[in-house]
DNA sequence: TAGCCGTGGTC
DNA sequence: TGACCAAGGCT
């Protein structure tokens, strides 16, 4: 019965043995990332920036390591410390942020960069972390962690997989958040929580992956329960079937200036989709709705040419653009937040995917030189 | 609370 | 090739 079924922190295998063993598994096997300190330099004492710190698990949301790291460098060498951040516009931090989508992630990072700059620093806990905006649990801890040396746990998609396995929690984990929490705050160590945070989330990233963990090479696999004892890890953590993807249509717009040829671009509503980004003209569309497609649906009279379709998938749709294009020679009317961007000026607007891949369909060289 | 919010890589 | 995924947060 269930009331008999011994809790998950209970199963685990010498949990006191644990971090030692990934500890010492990280110091010969950590990954070199732009935004760590060597090993060798905090042995020294030196302590991690926390404005790297928290920049990079901004970034690090939902994003892959590989797509993170460009961007990373960028930023820092276009601002090095929070306080250059918090001076910057906010059209140039949107522009830099372009392309690695989730874009309330940099309206957030912005207005907490003033925050913090405001107060003199960041707050040195996962408590005064959390109070910034676009910081939330997991990001909290992580930062506390890491840069401030507290013994919290941090819990992200990676330690949730190395978790539901040490522990073989069973239940789905979407109902085993807090089963989870508590394994994690079982295994963290009062010494190098920071590292055994980033050793977990590398565990997770190269040993215990979703699909084919590497088990033999494990570090903790002696603590493992369901390498020991099953069921096969692969199959944890239990994850519910994702709704399918419903298809969206709507009509896209490229005008180009005849004079100049500079291109239309509106620049999106702060909140929502694609918020404060600019792009071509959208028909109204949402996850819920198709947008107008066609000639009479353009945001002005004009020789609109059919430039075919572009496709691009979001979180939870796929949005067909129906494309056209037309060549401008009057001054007409411009739709709410239109404005023209020179045609040299284009690479560095604050574009997202989408909206490269519609300009592209009706100017195929418009990114090229 | 469950839906909203991007993108590129992997198999 | 399409489904799944990767260091979540906000409302």
């Amino acid at each position: 019965m269930a009331s008999f079924q011994r809790q998950p922190a209970e199963r685990l295998v010498k949990p006191s043995a644990i971090a030692p063993a990934l500890l010492d598994w990280y110091d010969r096997h950590a990954r070199t990332l732009p935004w760590r300190v060597a090993s060798s330099d905090l042995a020294k004492g030196i302590r991690p920036d926390p404005y790297r710190v928290w920049l990079s698990e901004i970034m690090l949301q939902q994003t892959t390591v590989a797509a993170v790291k460009g961007y990373f460098e960028k930023f820092v060498t276009t601002w090095p410390t929070v306080g250059d951040l918090a001076a910057a516009t906010d059209d140039s931090v949107m522009a830099a942020w372009a392309g690695l989508g989730y874009y309330s992630r940099a309206r957030n990072l912005l207005a907490a960069a003033r925050q913090v700059n405001e107060a003199g620093g960041f707050p040195a806990d996962a408590a005064g972390l959390k109070a910034l905006p676009g910081v939330g649990d997991y990001t909290s801890a992580a930062i506390a962690a890491i840069a401030f040396d507290e013994p919290v746990a941090v819990v992200d998609g990676n330690v949730e997989r190395v978790a539901s396995r040490l522990a073989a929690i069973e239940v789905p984990v979407k109902t085993a958040k807090k089963q989870i929490q508590t394994v994690v705050s079982c295994i963290t160590p009062a010494v190098r929580p920071g590292d055994f945070a980033q050793a977990m989330m590398d565990l997770g990233a190269t040993i215990c992956t979703p699909k084919r963990p590497a088990c033999a090479l494990c570090p903790v696999n002696a603590y493992c329960v369901a390498f020991k004892e099953g069921p096969d890890p692969t199959t944890l953590p239990v994850k519910l079937p994702r709704k399918a993807r419903p298809a969206r249509l709507a009509g896209a717009y490229v005008a180009e200036r005849s004079s100049d040829g500079a291109i239309m671009l509106v620049r999106r509503p702060a909140s929502g989709l694609l918020g404060g980004m600019a792009g071509p003209y959208l028909t109204d569309f949402s996850s819920r709705h198709d947008g107008a497609t066609g000639e009479d649906a353009a945001p002005f009279a004009g020789d609109w040419i059919d430039c075919g379709t572009a496709e691009h998938g979001f979180t939870h749709f796929q949005l067909t653009l129906e494309v056209m294009s037309a060549r401008i020679d009057g001054e007409p009317a411009l739709p709410d937040g239109a404005f023209w961007c020179p045609r040299d000026e284009l690479i560095h607007a604050a574009l997202p995917t989408v909206m490269k891949k519609a300009i592209a369909a009706a100017i195929p060289n418009a990114f090229h030189a």
